[in-house]
DNA sequence: GTCTATACATGGATAGAC
DNA sequence: GTCTATCCATGTATAGAC
């Protein structure tokens, strides 16, 4: 699909019809293929997704993901749908919600498998705490782009390195504090 | 003003015509105030900023920030208003645009001179390395409000001191290394 | 099934009267 | 300063050709 092409040179308030002739279609030729503007504006973000498929060890996938935002500077136009799509799934009704719930919890789900591959199975505490952590990581990450949007000199792959780091130290601190407590007990 | 009534109690697809009627106004009416829907939407958010002012030391300002995230809890149409309006800024002539400039030079100051009120004039090094921090930990107040539009389970506060403890340890840490670096010089 | 053409409702913006 | 009236663009829905 020529989809993203559009999207990727630029999203602003880019109507369908300017969609459909760029297409070289008209414009209920394009809404043959979606339910709603909203609709197609989702799909663009799932195709990104897949695009973006995250995989491998904890550190490989610190590696990728920082990858992803070092390219994702070649496409403000779909960093800014995205925010704005984040913005408007706050409707639980939007199409946009159940693309984010389905996109943290897939997040979520791979950086849990990853990190304890080769590791012996987390206590229930051990779990949680990894967990606020991944959602702090990513919640840092959708800021920074977001962030990134307003000023383009923020440096976005350097801060979550940065973040990355000192995350790496204090959660290998808490979690060794949390497995001697259990060694106790 | 009135104009925060509407947009605190729900900020979604509201049309000026409704934000008239809700005044007793004609449409008319209201956009004799300002500029364009754009500019009444960002003039919110500067009403919104003179309300949340911050000051203090560094300790007092992030209990601050924690209660004021908190606060946001009961307003969610404004912090969808404050993200879309994020993603908006992409553009630079967006009135957005100058508002985000201008909030994040005033937070990033606010944050530099109580850090210092009661220390030794930084070195350049350290200057550039408390901004980044700063920076990030503002990105991830962003990230983490984005994302609870989306899951209003989130544990935005909570998250918040997680960082926060773990960045304290961190920059302590770094900072003693560079004063010792420039000791040594 | 896939597309074109058209009609309708809504929203932002503007002009001019009082 | 506020109103009425109007204009234009846009998202959406429908009818119908191929």
């Amino acid at each position: 699909m020529a989809l993203e092409v559009f999207a990727v040179e630029g999203y602003r308030g880019t109507s369908l019809r300017k969609v459909a002739s760029l297409c070289d279609l008209s414009l209920a030729g394009v809404m043959h293929y979606f339910d709603s503007k909203e609709d197609l504006l989702v799909q663009i973000l799932r195709e990104r997704d897949a695009r973006n498929e995250i995989s491998g060890t904890i550190e490989e996938q610190e590696g990728r993901l920082a990858d992803i935002l070092g390219q994702g500077h070649h496409e403000p136009g779909l960093i800014a749908l995205y925010v704005t799509m984040a913005a408007a799934a706050a409707d639980p009704e939007h199409p946009a919600a159940a693309y984010f719930h389905e996109r943290n919890a897939r997040l979520l789900k791979i950086s849990e498998d990853s990190y304890y591959a080769d590791k012996p199975a987390p206590s229930a505490e051990e779990l949680q705490y990894l967990h606020a952590v991944t959602r702090m990581v990513l919640a840092t990450a959708d800021g920074l782009q977001q962030q990134w949007l307003v000023d383009r000199s923020i440096d976005v792959v350097g801060t979550m390195k940065l973040l990355m780091e000192q995350t790496h130290e204090a959660t290998e601190r808490k979690l060794e504090t949390l497995r001697a407590a259990a060694a106790d007990a």
